[in-house]
RNA sequence: GCCGCGUUCGUCUAGCCCGGUCAGGACGCCAGGUUUUCAUCCUGGAAAUCAUGGGUUCGAAUCCCAUACGCGGUACCA
């Protein structure tokens, strides 16, 4: 059996989508699940769509990732021992490597057009001439008489092969279509779907040529995963329609059809297509929220997949993920793009992490808080954010949240008389509550001061009625209705802190 | 309009191929426990007449047909 190869093939038009990661994940999962080859190639066949710099930007995601490939388009050579290794020349700092290449379209025109003009010589394909405005009329004309949308085929039946040979030496714009056979039924079982079929007369003669001399995807796309020897075809529901089209030309240039598994698409929470205008759509804007790589690449792959059977596991790393895939479970219909749940995962992946690895990551969020800017040098010393962090692992539910509902850890707290009171005791008894905790507190040597010893020492000092002493010593050190323990926070400000913060309420009160 | 795909708790889904569990899990929600508050953690609960209507069968979420609804495609975009 030949070696499994898969493919992802974005459109550089900016950043990766969700649903292309989502695209592009389950294309890697299913290759080194069957350990093959994984390849990106690019289709930038649409100049007027061309964003600079979407290339790179797409590469580094993908790297960012871990969605390593064994070949295609790579931003360094170095990524690859592979001697077949050149830099594009569309796009300088991007890199070619592999022996199937080019795997840029714009670098592969000629093949392309040669192919094209293969087809037509060999009559599977011909001229077309039509303006736009014609096809535009003539569409028209067909919406209102409810007939299906397809070519005339004008240029086929009534342009001669004289005519056709005065167009082109006149250099007059031409696009060349595919001729689709009549009175004919494709099938074509799809990986995911089953069998489906198409009736010929309903499928357009599509053109496969623009007049700018690019191709268009059906005719690209074919002869790519021929050239690259994509044995299955991942791609999003979306080209379902046109699978005719490509079963089509695979039988034309006498080419074996590789296999197809069409994905459902991500959706919007009213059920249309994962769109901008409800919410992120750029992998970069999740990672820029404070979502962690892992439970971005974990929450995508359970949209639409599943490990199936009696398996209720749903926290997977990428590597899990590659050992249970399969083609075989993931979902025909389209799934909604649930933020809770990605919330959710994200928290999980968050506890995970070491206090290294939370501090590593979060810092650059910090570093964008107002609250961290205007607090004191020895407050943005690596070993007090790391206190800090450890006491909001649990409580985050995405890195940008970071501190940002303790910022009494990076200054004063807020002084509320009326907070500080337990129940409805007297100002009397709330001043003896956090004399006692200060004096208990200042009994602590600084070896002592820790976590641990610090909620042993306050809760036996506190005895049966707890809210009395810790109620008021954490909304002192606080000044909030909701914080972590009074140990914690003791623990993370300090003893000098601590004792300064609860000297300054008794005199207040 | 035409073509294609889809339809199990609010959401992600198991189960469907090989008919026979009060249709299972997770997120979210609610309640309780742990707890000075918050979060974590633990326990419990509400939540799907399996889109609808017909068949087939002793028996259907599971097989068949129809209908409805949703989505996608209908471009010299991918």
């Amino acid at each position: 059996m030949n070696k499994i190869r898969t493919r992802f093939a974005p459109s550089p038009t900016g950043y990766l989508h969700v649903g292309g990661l989502r695209t592009a994940l389950y294309a890697y999962l299913f290759a080194k699940k069957n350990s093959g080859d994984f390849l990106l190639k690019i289709e930038d066949t649409d100049r007027k769509r061309f964003v600079e710099g979407a290339v790179e930007k797409l590469i580094n995601s993908l790297d960012f990732l871990g969605l390593e490939r064994n070949e295609g388009v790579m931003l360094s050579k170095v990524l690859s021992n592979n001697a077949n290794s050149q830099e594009s020349k569309n796009y300088p700092g991007v890199f070619e490597v592999g022996e199937y290449g080019p795997y840029i379209q714009s670098e592969k025109l000629e093949i392309y057009k040669k192919y094209a003009d293969g087809l037509v010589k060999n009559g599977y394909a011909y001229y077309c001439f039509c303006e736009p405005e014609r096809l535009e009329e003539m569409r028209k004309e067909q919406t209102a008489k409810k007939q299906p949308p397809i070519y005339d085929r004008f240029c086929l039946q009534n342009v001669s092969e004289e005519e056709i040979n005065k167009n082109l030496k006149n250099n007059c714009p031409y696009t060349i279509r595919i001729k689709v056979p009549q009175d004919e039924t494709i099938e074509v079982d799809d990986v995911i779907r089953g069998r489906v079929k198409f009736n010929t007369n309903l499928v357009t003669d599509q053109i496969l040529l623009k007049s700018d001399g690019f191709p268009t995807y059906h005719l690209a796309s074919v002869i790519d995963d021929h050239d690259m020897q994509t044995t299955h075809v991942i791609r999003g529901e979306e080209w379902l329609p046109s699978m005719p089209i490509h079963i089509l030309l695979y039988r034309y240039f006498g080419w074996e059809a590789p296999k197809f598994a069409h994905l459902p698409l991500l959706l919007n929470p009213d059920k249309s297509k994962l769109s901008k205008r409800q919410g992120d759509v750029a992998v970069e804007d999740y990672i820029k929220k404070g979502y962690l790589k892992e439970a971005i690449i974990n929450f995508v792959a359970m949209l639409g997949w599943n490990p199936g059977k009696g398996e209720t596991q749903e926290i997977f790393t990428l590597d899990e993920l590659v050992e249970k895939f399969d083609l075989a479970h993931v979902h025909k219909a389209g799934a909604v793009f649930d933020i809770k749940k990605l919330d959710w995962i994200n928290s999980q992946w968050i506890k995970k992490l070491s206090i290294e690895e939370l501090y590593e990551k979060s810092l650059e969020f910090f570093k964008e808080k107002e609250f961290y800017k205007n607090t004191s040098a020895e407050k943005k010393s690596d070993e007090y954010i790391k206190k800090v962090l450890s006491i909001e692992q649990d409580r985050l539910q995405n890195l940008s949240e970071v501190g940002e509902s303790n910022q009494f850890f990076f200054h004063d707290a807020n002084f509320d008389k009326e907070l500080l009171r337990w129940k409805d005791m007297s100002d009397d008894d709330l001043k003896k509550s956090l004399e006692k905790s200060l004096n208990v507190l200042e009994n602590i040597t600084d070896e002592n001061w820790t976590r641990e010893n610090l909620e042993k020492i306050l809760m036996e000092s506190a005895g049966e009625n707890r809210g009395e002493l810790l109620w008021p010593l954490r909304a002192t050190l606080t000044g909030e209705k909701k914080s972590p323990s009074p140990f914690e926070c003791a623990w993370v400000l300090g003893k000098e802190e601590t004792s300064s913060r609860l000297k300054n309420t008794i005199g207040k009160i």
